[in-house]
DNA sequence: CCGCATTTCCTAATT
DNA sequence: GGAAATGCGG
């Protein structure tokens, strides 16, 4: 293709990159991998890679298809696009996977069994639905809880598989290998509803390309070049769709893939760090370019992290190099404490520090393992009256009013949506019990109806009575009072009309819960959104894909969050407390994922010390309190392999790992394998009059009658009753005997 | 059907 | 320690 770019002149945009980066944006064509290690320009050169092609003349805006994980970083990139070509971009394949298969699913939706206008659900409904389904299975929800079921199936579609290519062997762990056959209850439940999980995004728009060679074709026709960015978390049904859209027959696969092994975190939900480790294999005659000079942290750091992630087996190779001569930076610092209170008083104090030197407090983040970390830390934080935030709480649209108030738009919006009426249906109080909802479940499926049809139809026939009888009828009233608004009056004012006609503005005005006007404010602001929308339907498909709202840029606060939350983000000063052993890394990925699974938490660990641009303040407390008794540990196995001329050991001494010698690091099953003796630093008084309790003593319940110990973790006791069976109790409530 | 008491569970979190 | 689910009495 001709470039529109005259001979001999470099443009602009082009100018200011170092050559792996323009490397990066000047193969075109053919496929690509871009390793790009924390802090090398990543961004920078997927936008300009873009738009590169489009000022190049290699394609128009919409011959491109540009895939990211999140929301934020395809509005990100959308923007940054934008500004490179001096105009808004607009009628681009630029999106998340999940939405690019939305809008292409709703073009063929028909070849799946659905119409075009389905329904996506969100994580409640999908749960709500397959508690439904599994009814008739009467599996022990106790052993078999749904939300595990749904885990299965979910990674079932991860993987690409369809109910029927279920095998026998696949379906033997759970819930006595009846996993697919409930998954096909799921998939033709789903199916009736006219309704998508996100998985079924993906799912659907993969088995269409694969089964449709003409679809197929069109879209090849469409998209010359395909950027994909973090292309480690990819799973296999991402890779798969992406493999069919890439390969062809009529040109090379331009299919470039940005992302960075080391970061590879998220195989819990599915991702497969494989795919990128094998993308040479898969797209022969692949380029690989690495981006190694970091812009962004000291040499301390970069080395430090470097150090460490240098122990993992599984990866392609990659070290950073500062990208400024000037950026020498302190050692890591590697703080040792007695306690996890102690932990949070020296952060505090730390914090407290930086900003009398006047630093600026958004450039400072606290990053934990856990989410149960941060509470300590708020705790001190507030008694310090220093400014924080906790990213990553209960987002906008996950509140209960919020979602509470989409499904009210749901039904009017499409009133065969039967999963949204349940959640409405009794909320606020209309005398709809559990016995209620059973009878117009029966009634709805007897006659092949909705369940909305199915009250109109019971309210006619005084199937219903009593509260529920005029209360529903209110109800569905103003359901059909806002239908008719919507077509005169706009969607705003109809939805207005809704929510306080259907008294659920009351029932949080009269709600004397702390929380309740907070509520009210959150229900205003989703009203108002709705102005930013043509229409019902657009608002829907926004809060169903892109459930995030923009950062609202408040004071000059420091954040707290997980270390899965800050990746991509970047800060002066960087807190990483509670290296210890069983917290991370964490005990339960141990058991769980083994090798493999030490080596993510060993990334994450990676992940964290190269989000800081100066200063990172590793710490690991003796004893930690752990729903709520006390515990004692052992630094993590990541303090030692931080080189050590990049690290400055600071605190109590008798606290190393030195000390623990002799207690082989072992993956075990029980919980805090490596700490047998920890009940040496329980506080608790129980302890003391329990003392005589170990593993195989005898004693006597109350209740249970008399057993054996199996097993003691604090103040807790596995016991093996000769009449109850195994039971977990607390050693005040047995007496030896 | 509702509200209060008791029991149970506890990684990470996007679409 | 604490949220959330479950169980029980009114």
């Amino acid at each position: 293709m001709d470039s529109l770019i005259p001979t001999g002149r470099v443009p602009d945009y082009l100018n200011r990159l170092n050559p792996e980066q323009r490397a990066a944006i000047e193969t075109t064509d053919g496929p690509l991998l871009v390793l790009a290690g924390a802090g090398t320009g990543k961004t920078r050169v997927l936008t300009t890679r873009f738009a590169h092609i489009l000022l190049s003349g290699r394609a128009r805006p919409n011959q491109i298809l540009a895939v990211t994980f999140t929301n934020k970083a395809a509005r990100e990139m959308r923007e940054r696009v934008s500004a490179l070509l001096g105009e808004p971009a607009e009628g681009l394949w630029l999106g998340t996977f999940h939405a690019l298969c939305a809008r292409m699913l709703r073009r063929h939706a028909e070849y799946v069994g659905l119409t075009s206008s389905f329904t996506i659900l969100d994580t409640d409904d999908q749960l709500r639905l397959l508690k439904q389904v599994l009814e008739p299975y009467r599996i022990d929800t106790k052993r078999w809880p749904p939300p595990a079921i749904m885990g299965v199936i979910q990674r079932w579609k991860d993987r690409g598989l369809v109910p029927d290519a279920i095998t026998a062997a696949e379906d033997t762990d759970f819930a006595n290998g009846r996993c697919a056959e409930i998954y096909t209850d799921y998939q033709s439940r789903l199916r009736q509803l006219n309704a998508c999980d996100f998985g079924d995004l993906m799912l659907h728009m993969t088995e269409i390309l694969r089964k449709h060679p003409d679809v197929l074709a069109q879209y090849h026709r469409f998209f010359r070049y395909i950027l994909v960015d973090e292309y480690q978390d990819t799973n296999t049904i991402q890779y798969l769709w992406l493999r069919l859209l890439a390969h062809r027959s009529d040109q090379p696969s331009n299919i470039c893939c940005v992302g960075d092994d080391d970061q590879s975190i998220y195989s819990w939900r599915g991702a497969e760090v494989e795919n990128i480790l094998r993308f040479e294999r898969d797209f022969p005659g692949a380029k690989v370019v690495r981006l190694e000079r970091n812009y962004r942290s000291t040499r301390q750091i970069l080395a430090a992290a470097s150090g460490l992630i240098a122990h993992n087996e599984e990866r392609l190779g990659k070290t950073l190099h500062p990208g400024r001569e000037d950026a020498e930076g302190e050692k890591v610092r590697v703080i040792s404490v007695q306690d996890s209170d102690d932990e949070a008083r020296m952060v505090g104090t730390e914090i407290e520090r930086l900003r009398a030197d006047g630093h600026t407090m958004s450039e400072i983040a606290i990053l934990v393992r856990a989410g149960f970390q941060t509470r300590a830390f708020e705790e001190r934080l507030i008694t310090l009256g220093l400014p924080y935030r906790v990213v990553g709480g209960l987002r906008f649209y996950e509140r209960a009013e919020i979602r509470d108030a989409i499904a009210y738009m749901r039904v009017v919006n499409q009133p065969s949506d039967d999963l949204a009426f349940e959640r409405i249906i009794n909320v606020p109080r209309r005398g709809v019990g559990a016995t209620g909802l059973q009878k117009m479940h029966m009634h709805a499926r007897e006659r092949q109806i909705p369940l909305t049809a199915a009250v109109l139809e019971m309210l006619g026939t005084g199937d219903i009575k009593g509260r529920a009888k005029e209360q529903l009828a209110a109800l569905m009233h103003t359901l059909g009072t806002t239908r008719d608004m919507l077509g005169r009056e706009g969607h705003v004012v109809a939805i207005d009309h809704l929510l306080e006609e259907s008294g659920y503005i009351d029932m949080w005005k009269a709600d004397k819960s702390p929380d309740a006007p907070g509520r009210l404010e959150n229900l205003k602001e989703l009203v108002r959104s709705l102005a930013d929308y043509e229409n019902l339907g657009g608002f829907l498909e926004h809060v169903a894909l892109v459930m995030d709202t923009e950062d609202r840029a408040g004071e000059d606060s420091m954040s707290i969050m997980t270390l899965h939350g800050a990746k991509g983000l970047e800060f002066d000063t960087v807190f990483l407390p509670g290296w210890e052993e069983g917290v991370f890394p964490s005990q339960r990925t141990l058991d769980e994922g083994g090798l493999k699974g030490l080596e993510e938490e060993r990334r994450l660990a990676y992940v964290g010390i190269t989000r800081a641009r100066k200063l990172a303040i590793i710490s690991h407390a003796a004893n930690r309190r752990i729903y709520g008794n006390w515990q004692s540990a052992i630094p993590s196995r990541f303090v030692e392999e931080l080189p050590a001329e990049h690290t400055e050991t600071r605190g109590d001494t008798s606290n190393s790992r030195r000390s623990f010698l002799g207690r082989p690091a072992v993956f075990g099953s029980t919980p805090f394998p490596l700490v047998a003796s920890r009940r040496v630093h329980d506080v608790t008084p129980s302890t003391s009059k329990a003392s005589g309790m170990k593993v195989g003593v005898r004693v006597f319940h109350q209740k249970f009658g008399y057993g054996t110990i199996t097993s003691v973790e604090g103040n807790r006791l596995e016991v093996a009753f000769e009449k109850a069976g195994p039971k977990r109790v607390i050693d005040t409530f047995v007496e030896q005997v």
